[in-house]
DNA sequence: AAGGCGGGGTC
DNA sequence: GACCCAGCCTT
């Protein structure tokens, strides 16, 4: 097909040297889709190159712990991804005697291997006509045949994953694939694309009808809410206070100070007031404002942060703290919010 | 079908 | 500030 054919030729001419494209190691491809998955090749690169350096196999990857794994993906976002590969690495020495599967239908019952990342490995890995649908994808199809179907929509899903199913060149998959995202990420922009070089212009819907920047339609992101922590410093010259998050909201399982979050912005006095902190610190401590309210930006959360130190001398209460090391505080996965701050204020370096 | 989940870059 | 990024999981 003639779609397929002027894309490949675009991508031969134009692709960029990356190292997960020179191999077909399914372990190696798998590090690097999960690491790409809602995260731009720049930003990933540095982590793929630390992931596969440290666990150069699969064996090496499932023999990690999992607070060790999440230090290493810390400052990477979705931390879900380093908890889904975890239980995928134990589950394929377990069930596939550590041998990297690279049959899609294999693939996706893995945890965090979806419809993407399968025909992703399936197709690099082992050449499987399988058509990757990811966000370059989405893009390119909605402008080039012009479909205003909601790509984030079941249907408007489905609909896409049929047409490129259509479009595959089923004699070289893996290349097809690797050349549409390509082109989405370099030609066919989300912002401003080139259409004046773009080799297939002539049959793009988009650019004929001056729908650029009309296409792909997508269902309108929720509104994000509002957030107030209230971090307490708790140490002296050699250790401080960190605890651990739970597993259902953002940042689950990695580290962070004692802290209690309200449903507003509060002033420190009104802080002492609330019942929730006299369950946590005995009467007559010391606070003092370390700094203004921190705005802590996330795609669906605006998290404002206050940092306070409290006396050591003052401090305790009802159950003890949990106390770490300051020399041994770079070894905890820490969000970006916590490790920026403790960079800062030369606590700890990371 | 909808909501939750990070951090960084671009415009 | 809004949008986007080699998406997936849970409910």
């Amino acid at each position: 097909m003639a779609f397929a054919q002027d894309i490949i030729n675009w991508y031969h001419q134009h692709k960029r040297e990356l190292p997960w494209r020179s191999t077909t190691n399914p372990y190696v491809i798998w590090l690097s889709e999960i690491i790409l998955q809602q995260t731009r090749v720049e930003q990933g690169l540095p982590y793929f190159n630390r992931f596969l350096a440290k666990y150069p196999t699969i064996k090496d990857f499932a023999q990690a712990n999992e607070d060790e794994l999440l230090r290493l993906w810390q400052g990477l976002g979705y931390y879900s991804r380093a908890r889904n590969m975890h239980k995928a690495a134990r589950m394929i020495v377990e069930k596939h005697q550590g041998i990297f599967p690279t049959a899609y239908d294999t693939l996706i019952q893995l945890k965090g291997i979806g419809a993407y990342t399968a025909a992703a490995i399936a197709s690099f890995s082992a050449n499987e006509a399988k058509a990757v649908v990811d966000g370059n994808v989405f893009r390119v199809l909605a402008r080039y045949f012009g479909i205003a179907e909601p790509i984030n929509s079941p249907s408007g899903k489905k609909l896409f994953g049929q047409l490129a199913d259509e479009l595959l060149d089923q004699q070289d998959p893996a290349t097809y694939n690797q050349a549409i995202m390509e082109f989405g990420a370099l030609q066919c922009k989300p912002k401003s694309p080139d259409c004046g070089r773009c080799p297939i212009h002539l049959g793009c819907y988009a650019r004929k009808e001056n729908k650029v920047d009309f296409l792909p339609v997508k269902m309108k992101a929720k509104v994000s809410k509002a957030r107030y922590f209230y971090y307490f410093i708790i140490r002296d010259r050699e250790r401080i206070a960190m605890q651990k998050r739970g597993s259902k909201d953002i940042w689950a399982n990695m580290y962070e100070f004692p802290m209690l979050e309200m449903p507003e912005a509060v002033s420190l006095d009104a802080l002492t007031e609330s019942p929730s902190f006299k369950e946590l610190f005995e009467k007559d401590i010391e606070l003092r404002l370390v700094s203004k309210p921190k705005k802590h930006i996330l795609s669906h959360q605006h998290i404002y942060a206050t940092f306070i130190e409290v006396s050591m001398k003052s401090c305790n209460k009802k159950n003890t703290w949990n106390y770490v090391l300051l020399k041994d505080l770079d070894t905890l996965a820490k969000p970006k919010l916590i490790f920026t701050f403790l960079r800062e204020y030369h606590i700890c370096n990371n």
